[in-house]
DNA sequence: CTTGTATAACTTGTATACTACCATGCCTGC
DNA sequence: GCAGGCATGGTAGTATACAAGTTATACAAG
């Protein structure tokens, strides 16, 4: 696992999860492995009760399974877990950008704007890598856009069972697309035309649609079932 | 506060989950009421640990605020939250139910069959109160139906927002509309007819648009902004 | 009476100690 | 050699102790 600097003004429990966060949507933290609340906090250079705070909070997305006196381990990749995950993401995410073609204010495009100049600048650089974060906020702002910023959040632990595939899935030239993709998506906004604002969504994360059957035959020991 | 017995097997955690829960629901705990972790502790006859580990989970869902070092607080009602809610129920619910439309098996309709005819048993009974939680498990079995029932787990907690309004509410007649509409909406999935199903839903949903000007006249100091 | 200050009594965050339980493996008895 | 029992070490759940910070209050000075 992959230990990162605590950050000044963040409690070791945001510290914890972080950490946690980051290294299972790297897979640093394979599916299975075990975890030890003890062992965790001495890594990290704190003590147990924080660690075992950012544990539950996990715990209660799924993305680790506590048995009680026998330990906690990172889940296996659970196919019905990452269908409900898109499935939520993409009945929210169509709902979402409707709102946002109706309210979005000038600020809210000028952000969404920004990310995807931002975005395309990299790309024409070939600075994939920081497509990643850009996406996720790229879509991030447009619920805010919507005033449905909560929503946005309580869904964020969940979908790292999606982004977790996404790492593992061959990294593709997808991003291209991607781009391409938020681009057309923010005049779909800024023209307020739902209808395809829609039909952009939906073609979007169809490109996520991972070839589970591949994946799986390629670790199968990361697979629950 | 009211203090429910502890049952056996249950974690000292779960039973401070419960209790705090329970009593935000039904309004015991009063919006912008403090509450304190020592004393809940032993008010419950456990320690402190679990009950600050459910006091997080509540402020994950924006239920509690914790201010460190200053003291914890049932969050005061805010009208965007319960707009947010709302917002996600109406569109899952009706995400959702399409699916159990098309996916619903034997079993499935078995279990909202009951459910229906125990809530229509109830009503003729006048024993409305027991409704409300008949209401809850309708709901619950058509995601489980559908098989998303991870969905409705994470999204419980945050619909408290919107229960706690709907106890706020004045007690109407609504009761008698709704146990109909869960009938209606039985005979649609049955029927697999997925556009009146959603129909359904939206019209079910209408009814607990709250007049929230009333309740915030007769309540201003529950609700925040 | 007002204002500033010291202090006491809270708060949550973190660390550590203790408990009950489980899995493993060694060791005994056969 | 093999089977059963028991010790040992590990786990999460819980309890308690300590640290750091905020707030309220009492009180003294002006």
């Amino acid at each position: 696992m992959e230990v990162y600097p605590k950050l000044r003004g963040e409690t070791a429990r945001d510290y914890a999860l972080r950490v946690l966060k980051g290294n299972i949507i790297s897979l640093d933290l394979k599916p299975g492995t075990a975890i030890s609340e003890n062992e965790l906090a001495s890594e990290l250079g704190i003590s147990r009760t924080p660690v075992r705070e950012a544990i539950i909070e996990l715990a209660k997305a799924y993305l680790i399974e506590i048995y009680p006196q026998r330990g906690s381990f990172i889940s296996l990749i659970d196919p019905k877990m990452v269908e409900e995950a898109r499935f939520l993401r993409r009945v929210t995410d169509t709902a979402v950008i409707e709102e946002a073609c109706e309210n979005i204010d000038e600020a809210g495009i000028a952000i969404l704007e920004d990310n995807v100049s931002l975005q395309e600048f990299y790309l024409s650089k070939g600075m994939t890598e920081k497509i990643f974060d850009l996406d996720n906020q790229f879509h991030k702002s447009i619920y805010e856009a919507a005033r449905k910023d909560i929503i946005y959040e309580i869904h964020s632990t969940l979908m790292i069972h999606f982004d977790r595939v996404r790492t593992l899935s061959v990294e593709t030239v997808k991003d291209f697309k991607v781009v391409g993709d938020h681009r057309k998506m923010l005049e779909a906004i800024k023209a307020g035309d739902k209808t395809t604002a829609v039909e952009l969504v939906n073609k979007h994360l169809a490109r996520y649609q991972i070839d589970e059957k591949e994946i799986r035959s390629q670790r199968p020991e990361y697979f629950k079932a």
